[in-house]
DNA sequence: GGAAGAAGCTGACTAGAGTCAGAGAATGGA
DNA sequence: TCCATTCTCTGACTCTAGTCAGCTTCTTCC
């Protein structure tokens, strides 16, 4: 890595949390701890408590006390779920909504508050730059996990996978037509499922299946609507061709649908070739196949 | 303030913040407290405790704990300064630069942890763009003041201002040649001097004159070497012709030397048009107006 | 020389943030 | 049915961060 650039992030990071980091609790801390406001915050339109603390990661005793605290000002009530009595569910009172606009407004009026010292020009200039330091932090984020297809979080994967193709597709899709990759199919060591996961939550997949000496078949690339334009495509692709390499794989190769215009831009432009059809696949227009490097 | 702007912000210290901000303290805290590091890592070289409460921005009573602690954990020594001995200087021990060290190379292996997560293209894309939100964000927390010719911090400026000057003019310079600009003419309401802050620091400066009806007489404009490039230069002198206008000068005039080419061009890029010579200023070879909006 | 003020220190205090052990209710599986 | 587990809550802590008043020592200005 080179100097200069780790030395940029590290002033980057000094300003930034410096400017933004001591503003943003600022607002926050309205008489109130800034635990209660964060929590007041999260609840939004109601959440259980089990969730507010993995999604703050707080102690179970220390959300209990925080929740008792915004009770007792009104902001919040809480009650049992119905489907499982173990577990609360805190939901913010109407006194607790106007809390949060308020909130919601201060927000608003430091960032316009920070941005009215500029000048014009650079103002524009620094919200692009912005823009473009949120999209690429979140990228950076962004991690890939083996999964196993029966995860919860797998099959979410493919069913918004086949919803999307289904509405791309002339005459629809179904994973059901044309050939299959089943539960077991996608298993090591017949194949495996990668999984794009962002801040616990899956923003993209992409399925191999290997066969002995074989080229690995790659299905089932896809990357959420909401997270595109992370180059998080490219870096599923590279990551699936390494686990294909390191497999024993000779090559990748796959095949695609006319209306997938952004994926075979993607596979040309990442040293992939048109083949001649290697399959029957019914949905599929185009074959590629790209050659890999020996393992290890 | 446009809507998608104050959004972009708020989305921004959202990211950084999570990412960002969480990472640098977990970084800072090595089993020992933050506010210590954080001194620790302020003291550097060597410096007086006054200026360690003013940079962190921290009681004097806190300080003053935070370094018996430090001092305790033999990372830190004290004594009174030989100019005033009422200042105490604290300085790092051996052990002390040891663990700033630590503190440094941890520091570099986060920021190369986030950088190595990226493909190489996002990752100039991310450097540059983060060069830009701390350059602009740096500017953006620039505060003007106007301040008494005999304070410190504008006796300071004008040294600086000086001692630029004598080198870049040929032949030298000094404040005490030429038209002159005491403090009793930099005082209102024969004049003022406006200072350019960052973060308790001094980086620019500006001096108007006042005559009556006449045009404001604009001295003494300067900005520190390591502030420019943030458009600093730009807003002084705006903020230096809405002053003028409030107190109902009708223009601004200024003289300035041929040696200046960038001062020049920002006067001409501002609205300044080149005039006879006003005053008989040896160091000039340029005199500049500008006409002002009537005040209110 | 004396008064006023600056710099730093100490003691006493508060509030926020969080940890930990254990209790009690509800659930799920054998 | 019973036992282990899950979820939440309470009580009893700790530690960090920070504030405030008042003190001593030293400097500066008249």
């Amino acid at each position: 890595m080179d100097e200069t650039m780790i030395a940029q992030v590290r002033r980057f990071n000094r300003v930034v949390t410096q400017q933004v980091g001591a503003l943003n609790d600022r607002f926050l801390a309205r008489d109130r701890p800034l635990g209660e406001s964060r929590l007041l915050w999260e609840i939004g339109d109601g959440r259980d408590v089990r969730s507010l603390r993995t999604a703050l990661d707080l102690d179970s005793g220390y959300v209990s006390r925080l929740l008792r605290s915004l009770e007792a000002a009104g902001l919040v009530t809480t009650q049992p779920s119905p489907a499982d009595r173990r577990v609360r569910l805190a939901r913010l009172t109407e006194a607790g909504w106007a809390e949060r606009r308020l909130l919601d407004e201060r927000s608003d009026a430091l960032a316009a508050e920070l941005l009215a010292t500029l000048p014009g020009r650079q103002r524009e200039r620094l919200v692009a730059a912005m823009a473009e330091v949120e999209r690429l932090l979140t990228a950076a984020s962004v991690r890939f996990a083996v999964t196993d297809p029966d995860d919860p979080v797998a099959r979410h994967c493919l069913r918004a996978y086949a919803a999307e193709l289904d509405v791309r597709f002339d005459g629809g899709f179904s994973l059901d037509h044309g050939i299959r990759a089943d539960a077991a199919d996608v298993r090591p060591p017949n194949g495996l499922l990668l999984v794009a996961m962002l801040h616990g939550a899956p923003v993209g997949c992409g399925v191999l299946l290997f066969r002995d000496a074989e080229p690995a078949h790659l299905k089932r690339m896809w990357v959420y609507e909401s997270a595109r334009g992370l180059g998080l495509g490219r870096r599923l692709l590279a990551e699936l061709e390494r686990l294909a390499a390191e497999h024993g794989a000779p090559a990748v190769r796959l095949e695609t649908n006319s209306a997938l215009t952004e994926a075979i831009a993607l596979y040309r432009s990442a040293g992939y070739t048109e083949v001649p059809p290697f399959n029957a696949e019914p949905y599929a227009h185009h074959w590629f196949q790209k050659p890999l490097p020996p393992p290890g």
